[in-house]
DNA sequence: GCGATCAGCT
DNA sequence: CACAGCTGATCGC
């Protein structure tokens, strides 16, 4: 969270992010982007009282999160006084203080941040100096590189003072998979779910905040079927969002939102009170974005990590890693580092310090080397980075910024992709910024996919799967390809894989529960149908996990080597991988083989039941799952035979 | 009645 | 482990 108290050293006459105390006198205002934590004071009715006397004070930011602002009455005030900007455009603004008619100019250019729609930083340029606030931002690493504005020629421009998100600057955070790595877990995941049958839905339990748009808008394009959100009035101008959500629960996937959402999905049902028709209950998995938590882990996971029989966790983060942030702030070298969030555990003095070796700012024990000819030049031992100056610039001006090769302006799609993904066009910026759909990248698509690697689970409650599922010797996914077959009233048939789903014909919408005593009854009957043990719920909550190894590795905790710089690859499996190292050391594939009804791949790490540290091999000693078949001793004669011979026992997906 | 602040909760 | 909120209680105006 932003402890930025909204000011600026260089520009104080001006109030970023922050409209209470003090900054109620500003001359003019900035937001970032549209999250609560960043609008403290802005509905505050001093300002408001402010602007109604005022002719100059004004509100600059984006046009999306004027949008998004303006979608809440409580804001309406602002609106004769937000202006909103274009992105990359240098924008000339003058400052003046009404009282005494002194002026200021500044010139201010947003650039995307990619934290949330609508979200920038801004950049000042005026008599005191270049100063970048970032407000809060995810670039990834060479990003910055592709900036036109924090260049000037060939040359990074000489920033004085940057304003930084400092969120997860921190070693735990040292590697973060990137977006691209991220969705792609939860895609598979999703599609692994959601393609069983047509009672197979997915809550993404999201918390009520702009910034996952990009998560749903990719998996509604990826499986053709729109979000279930509660409200979608803040997006209504903006069509590439739109058109992947929706109001209508008639969809396998959610994020909708409940006061007591979580109470819900413990008793299998979603927030929105969406059921069968039929009666035929819902099978439900809960995905978790979290970064915080896959940053506390000690141990190297997966993108996405199962929790319990139902619930997993994916990592997803709206912040830069320490890696993007040391990646970025050793590009731009400013002279000063300021943090603008202290991350839970740490001090402010902890952050500066571990800031400093990325500034110019002279520290204690610093050499001050004078050059012999009249200019001054600083050691430049720790700004350095790749593509840093050679000999070359012994001599360089104190005021030089330092040398950097500017990158084509030819990829910025991946910078601005989150925001506004191309250069606005004068003609119509509206729509352009509003598109904030990123190309997906087809090469992080798994070219093999164990349907089932990790029978290590927990599960003793999975039956509602077991009964679902058509192929009980944990065989692949019966959805091999898009869109997902139609629903069936018998959910033990290998669906038909041409025709659409029709999910007005398989879903009721119904009022949403809001009765305590209703929703007892749902889950003693859900609890009924679907034989889930109360175990289960505890599992859910089961914190003293330990993770299982996976082939895809993620946060990293070293901070040694900022060189491996690589994405964790997520379901890249082999054949010689097509069973897991777990299975693989413990003889496997007796028991082992997948249970029915199992969500598991080389992606999907498991954490649902306490384990020793080398990951035990009483994994696979669980009892069967009720009513989950056992292979008959024909099947596993049959199993052992292929495996003798060397042939493949689990079925994969081919993409 | 409203806003600010905090505890508690996801 | 909670990234960004929400609700409810309390207090002051």
């Amino acid at each position: 969270m932003s402890s930025f108290a909204g000011r600026m050293k260089e520009y104080p006459t001006i109030s970023l992010d922050r409209f209470d105390r003090e900054n109620l006198h500003a001359r003019a205002y900035f937001l970032s982007h549209c999250h609560k934590d960043h609008m403290k004071g802005l509905k505050g009715p001093l300002l408001k009282r402010k602007l109604k006397f005022s002719l100059t004070v004004k509100l600059y930011c984006s046009f999306v999160t004027k949008e998004l602002l303006l979608s809440n009455p409580r804001y309406g005030f602002w609106e004769d006084h937000i202006v909103a900007l274009e992105l990359d455009s240098p924008t000339h603004i003058s400052l003046i203080d009404e009282t005494t008619g002194e002026s200021e100019d500044v010139v201010v250019t947003l650039l995307p941040a990619g934290h949330c729609p609508g979200s920038v930083m801004f950049l000042f340029e005026g008599s005191r100096g270049t100063v970048l606030y970032t407000g809060d931002f995810r670039l990834a690493i060479g990003d910055a590189a592709r900036m036109e504005h924090l260049h000037s020629g060939d040359r990074v421009k000489d920033i004085q003072s940057v304003y930084l998100d400092s969120t997860f600057f921190n070693s735990k955070y040292h590697q973060i998979p990137s977006r691209e790595a991220c969705l792609t877990g939860i895609t598979q995941l999703v599609r692994d779910w959601i393609c069983r049958s047509a009672y197979h839905v997915v809550w993404l339990n999201c918390k009520a905040a702009y910034g996952y748009e990009y998560l749903f808008t990719n998996l509604g394009q990826e499986f053709s079927s729109p979000i279930h959100v509660n409200n979608l009035d803040m997006f209504k101008k903006m069509p590439e969002i739109l058109c992947h959500m929706t109001t209508n629960r008639a969809t396998q996937i959610h994020a909708c939102r409940h006061p007591k959402d979580e109470m819900f999905f413990r008793a299998s049902r979603l927030p929105c009170g969406s059921t069968a028709p039929d009666g035929t209950p819902l099978n439900i998995i809960s995905i978790k974005p979290s970064t915080i938590w896959f940053g506390e882990r000690s141990k190297k996971t997966s993108v996405v990590v199962k929790m319990g029989s139902s619930s997993y966790r994916a990592c997803f983060s709206f912040h830069s890693s320490y890696s993007e942030v040391k990646d970025f702030m050793s590009y731009i070298c400013p002279v000063n580092i300021y943090p603008s969030v202290i991350p839970l555990g740490q001090t402010l003095e902890d952050v500066v310090e571990l800031l400093k070796p990325l500034s110019r700012s002279r520290s204690e024990g610093e050499d001050v080397v004078y050059k012999p000819l009249g200019t001054l030049k600083r050691t430049r031992k720790r700004c350095t980075s790749e593509g840093s100056d050679s000999d070359g610039d012994l001599f360089d001006e104190v005021a030089t910024a330092p040398r950097r090769r500017k990158m084509p302006v030819t990829d910025v799609t991946k910078v601005a992709a989150y925001t506004q993904p191309h250069s606005p066009r004068k003609d119509s910026p509206d729509k352009d910024q509003m598109n904030i759909l990123p190309e997906p990248r087809p090469s992080t698509q798994p070219s093999n996919y164990i349907d089932c690697t990790e029978s290590n689970d927990d599960d003793d409650d999975d039956d509602e799967l077991s009964n679902i599922m058509p192929h009980p010797s944990g065989a692949a996914s019966p959805c091999t390809e898009m869109p997902c077959p139609p629903p069936t009233s018998n959910s033990d048939t290998t669906p038909s894989k041409a025709a659409p789903p029709r999910w007005e014909n398989f879903f009721r919408a119904d009022p949403v529960l809001t009765d305590e005593s209703e929703l007892d009854n749902s889950q003693t009957q859900s609890t009924e149908n679907t034989s889930q043990s109360p175990e289960r719920f505890l599992e859910d909550e089961d914190d003293g996990c330990h993770m299982t190894s996976s082939q895809s590795t993620h946060i990293s905790d070293e901070v040694t080597d900022s060189s491996s710089q690589i994405d964790m690859v997520l379901v890249q499996v082999d054949d010689s991988k097509a069973v897991t190292s777990d299975q693989e050391t413990n003889g496997l594939l007796q028991g082992g083989t997948c249970k029915p009804g199992e969500v598991a791949s080389d992606v999907i790490g498991s954490c649902n039941e306490p384990k020793s540290d080398s990951q035990v091999s009483s994994d696979f000693e669980l009892p069967p799952t009720p009513g989950s078949k056992v292979p008959e001793p024909e099947e596993l004669k049959e199993l052992y035979r292929k495996l003798a011979a060397g042939q493949e026992v689990v079925k994969r997906k081919i993409f």
